[in-house]
RNA sequence: GCCCCUGUGGCGGAAUUGGUAGACGCGACCGACUCAAAAUCGGUUUCCGCAAGGAGUGCUGGUUCGAUUCCGGCCAGGGGCACCA
């Protein structure tokens, strides 16, 4: 019988603040550039400082610091820092509501967050802090800027943009989200204005190459990326226009395709409203002009053009066939035709495409089926299918075609392409091979205050000038209003007028300020030499730091961030700010931390601190603790404001602990999925703190631990346990499997309570018990690192526990002398048989067969076989 | 519409990647301690069955000595993209 000795329970609001003290005065989280050890950068994704940290934080900065904390103890220099995403409209808005300056209101929420990270007992080296908004970091973005811009970069151009109405700024297509602002939710508008472009098109092909590089990234983020660089490799093919029908000086029109194979489908050719052709089209034909204009007016809201009914115009003019000179095809003018992507004009085949079908359905034009399966009732079904309306659009074998029947897709693609190639018109190839993306240039022009400004002046003699690298940072200017819409800076009295740097006549600086996606892209440079003033980046810091090892954050950066990031990071290796291409190694993003909701009987949302729950037998119940009242409990949904299901990590911070609370976040859910945020949850977490803090002390106040000679049968089981664990919890960490590490924890907790409650404790088992407890506590540490402190320090040891080294694995410990087979009969489990670890086969054979259990399932029949899996399973098939 | 992912007890999930399905936690139930409660400790907990035994990883076929794992079809849920030629 345990003796039940009564130990103060841990208390973690007084050991908490004590422990991070001690790590702050002993500088344990200082990282320094020139340690000599091996590099490992581990990073968590910077915060918008909107105010308070939420649950989602939490979480993401626990895996991270596990992490850190971890390759800390395996002997290498990490790097660990935090920052601040800080520039961005919430700050403008809250200016406009509380007429506070962006500026004050930015750094009064760094403050408080800070004060909350720190709560957290993360392993952060604050010493390499920075704040996006803050001049020392925006200089040197302005100054790479320039640098971009002298490396053909970026540019500036007019263009169709995305204009948000309530936002009143520019948004780039990856901030559109069906048709809507990311953030206002206002439908975006078109908008033809001169914006700021960072030409990531140029990196199209090496953006979506790489890809396959990044074998440390979830498979779904890089199918996103792919998916949305969008990359077609097809045809260019000019054809010749009708000369009876052109207008004068259209001679031909170059078509994009990834289709060539059918070109013999072929019944339409479609062009955009505003490609030039139509342009000159429209102005002999004013019905055409009006169909143009009305098909503009209707790309005003991206969801309008979305929604709206597939038209088309006949222009009169006809295009010849490519192979055919006798055979001339239509022209019209399409409104779901797009000028920027290919050439703004397609040809259309419709027996192969669901939209050409549907446009050639509507205009009574021509359906050739030109591609079938080859099988005989694959070919019935899809000559039905197209006869009825639905296109055939998979490879096949080629029909109707000419010298292209009987080939296959690829065979077809290949033939046109060659053919194609060789014939000329006005003396280049009729046809070229062409790679095309969706991919769009980033638009980085945002008419907004609380942003890095774009370091240019406009001059009326000089044109377009940048600012004198010796005149950076560009700064905001303080003293700004928010009385009215648009860019304060626009409005401001003095700012904008300048002299030009290069004739010293008036001039006018760029209002628009940097979209914040900028800002981020290069944090992570940043972090590896923050002290330097002089340049962005220090080559021996940020080449011998980057990439990162390993980023975590949440899958919303899937597509912008990541692919900014992965641009900068280019550009700034173009222009010798860095060495490397790649930011980050390895990536992980992490699931959402959700919670159930809580709706009263009149609709309103309660939060989980205005209700009580019931749990029985025969389910859960919530009431309302105000009146006792019966609450529905609706979906476990997302934390957010307007469920009012959200839990406030200062809270469960105060009430049990900053190590309760990332134990927690930790545990059940694999980190890539969403956690369900419980109160039980949280409950059975605080449990464990002080089940693990009894068992160490226990463990602690046992005699003999100094014990040096043979260990046991029980004792070894305990050591075994200690080192079953260790393997578990370096094997799970180094996968990021923090679920299953937090399993084998547990695992481990129970064998040594276990040996503790049968009492009467030997020499031999003490010892094992106080390795135990010390491996025990060495593996809490990067999870509940002030614990892990208090655990240390009652078990004796000297030092710091997160200063400590990863304990050393005795692996002979895991392996046992026999082995316990599970035995089938005919795939069914029916005994088990232990044998010598090294018994030679026969040997099992020998003790399977003899098996009561065995030969009673045989029912005396002679095994037919015996499969013998070495050190797995035995199945004797009967 | 196209592309991708996921379906395992009351719940979150585990399963050495083809080898004992349900580790670990939560919840529930039983017991100990207590005047009592809380806390703590011990036990039970996939389903049917008193048991022997049988069934069982969304459904349905297949491959295999053996399938949660591989293949085909279907169903359900989630995510991404969406006039991209």
């Amino acid at each position: 019988m345990s003796q039940h000795r009564e130990y103060p329970r841990y208390n973690a609001r007084e050991s908490e603040p004590k422990w991070r003290k001690i790590w702050d005065d002993e500088k344990l989280f200082q990282t320094k550039n020139e340690d000599p050890r091996p590099k490992y950068y581990v990073l968590e994704m910077f915060p918008y400082p909107s105010g308070r940290i939420h649950m989602g934080h939490v979480r993401n900065y626990a895996m991270g610091d596990v992490v850190a904390r971890y390759k800390r103890a395996r002997g290498f220099n990490v790097l660990h820092p935090m920052g601040w995403d800080a520039f961005g409209m919430p700050a403008e808005n809250a200016a406009m509501q509380n007429n506070t300056h962006p500026a004050t209101w930015t750094y009064a929420n760094i403050a408080a967050m800070k004060a909350q990270l720190k709560s957290m007992g993360l392993s952060l080296d604050w010493d390499r802090e920075i704040a996006t908004c803050d001049p020392s970091y925006y200089k040197h973005q302005q100054a790479m800027f320039i640098d971009f811009m002298k490396a053909g970069l970026v540019e500036r151009k007019v263009s169709k943009v995305n204009w948000d109405p309530v936002d009143q700024t520019v948004l780039a297509n990856e901030q559109v989200i069906d048709g809507r602002g990311w953030r206002s939710g206002a439908l975006v508008e078109q908008k033809e204005l001169t914006q700021w472009f960072m030409k990531i098109t140029d990196y199209a092909e090496e953006l979506d190459a790489a890809l396959d590089t990044l074998d440390r990234w979830p498979e779904k983020v890089r199918l996103m990326q792919r998916n949305w660089i969008g990359k077609s490799e097809g045809l260019m093919v000019r054809w010749a226009l009708d000369q009876a029908s052109a207008p004068k000086g259209f001679t031909e029109l170059d078509i994009y395709t990834t289709r060539p194979d059918t070109l013999f489908g072929a019944s339409f050719m479609a062009i955009a409203p505003d490609h030039p052709l139509a342009k000159a089209a429209s102005d002999r034909n004013p019905a055409l002009a009006a169909f143009c204009d009305e098909c503009r007016r209707m790309g005003t809201s991206v969801a309008a053009l979305e929604t709206a009914e597939k038209r088309g115009f006949d222009t009169g003019i006809k295009a010849v066939h490519p192979f055919d000179p006798e055979w001339k095809v239509p022209v019209y003018v399409a409104n779901f035709i797009l000028m920027d992507y290919g050439t703004g004009a397609i040809f259309g085949c419709p027996a192969g495409d669901q939209r050409d079908i549907e446009f050639a359905t509507k205009y009574r034009l021509p359906i050739l089926p030109v591609i079938v399966p080859a099988d005989d009732t694959g070919r019935a079904a899809a000559l039905k299918d197209i006869a009825e309306g639905k296109p055939y659009v998979d490879d096949g074998v080629m029909i109707n075609s000419r010298f292209l029947d009987g080939m296959t897709t690829d065979a077809a693609f290949n033939e046109v392409a060659n053919r194609l190639a060789s014939e000329s018109m006005g003396g280049r190839p009729v046809a070229s091979r062409k790679v095309n993306y969706r991919l769009r240039d980033w638009g980085i022009s945002r008419q907004r205050y609380w942003g890095c400004p774009i370091p240019m002046i406009h001059c009326e003699v000089c044109g377009v000038v940048p600012v004198p690298k010796k005149d950076l940072p560009v700064k905001l200017p303080d003293d700004v209003t928010f009385d009215r819409p648009g860019n304060p800076l626009d409005h401001h009295a003095t700012w904008k007028h300048v002299g030009c740097p290069q004739c010293g006549k008036p001039a006018r600086r760029e209002t628009d300020t940097m979209d914040t996606f900028g800002d981020s892209s290069w944090y992570f440079a940043r972090f590896t030499d923050p002290w330097n003033e002089d340049a962005p980046t220090t080559p021996a810091a940020v080449n011998s730091w980057l990439p990162v090892n390993q980023y975590i954050g949440g899958i919303e950066h899937a597509i912008l961030h990541l692919l900014y990031a992965r641009f900068w990071t280019r550009a700034m290796h173009k222009t010798g700010h860095a060495a490397v291409d790649e930011p980050f190694e390895g990536l992980f993003t992490q699931g959402m931390v959700v919670h159930e909701t809580y709706k009263a009987a009149d609709g309103t949302w309660l939060t989980p601190a205005e209700i009580r729950i019931e749990s029985g037998a025969n389910g859960r119940r919530a009431f309302r603790l105000s009146d006792n009242s019966e609450i529905g409990i609706g979906d476990i949904e997302k934390m957010s404001k307007s469920r009012r299901n959200t839990v406030d990590p200062d809270d469960i911070i105060g009430t049990y602990g900053a190590d309760t609370a990332r134990w927690f976040m930790l545990s059940d859910s694999p980190p890539e999925r969403d956690v369900n945020w419980t109160e039980d949850g949280v409950q059975g977490a605080g449990r464990f703190v002080q089940r693990a803090w009894r068992i160490c002390c226990e463990i602690a106040d046992l005699s003999g631990v100094d014990h040096v000679g043979h260990f046991g049968a029980d004792s070894t089981a305990v050591r075994r346990a200690a080192h079953k664990a260790l393997s578990g919890v370096t094997d799970d960490v180094e996968r990021l499997r923090f679920n299953r590490c937090v399993a084998h924890v547990y695992e481990l907790s129970n064998a040594m309570s276990g040996a503790l409650a049968k009492g009467n404790v030997t020499p031999d088992m003490a010892a094992a018990l106080r390795e135990a407890a010390t491996i025990f506590v060495q593996l809490l540490a990067p999870m509940m690192p002030h614990l892990a402190e208090e655990c240390w320090a009652v078990l004796g040891h000297a030092g710091l526990a997160g200063n400590a080294r990863w304990p050393v694995l005795e692996k002979a410990l895991l392996v046992e002398d026999s082995f316990t087979y599970p035995v089938q009969v005919n795939g069914k489990k029916r005994a088990d048989v232990t044998v010598s670890r090294t018994a030679p086969q026969a040997e099992v054979e020998a003790a399977v067969l003899a098996d009561a259990a065995v030969q009673r399932a045989l029912e005396g029949r002679p095994p037919k076989k015996i499969i013998v899996v070495p050190l797995r399973i035995v199945n004797v098939v009967g």
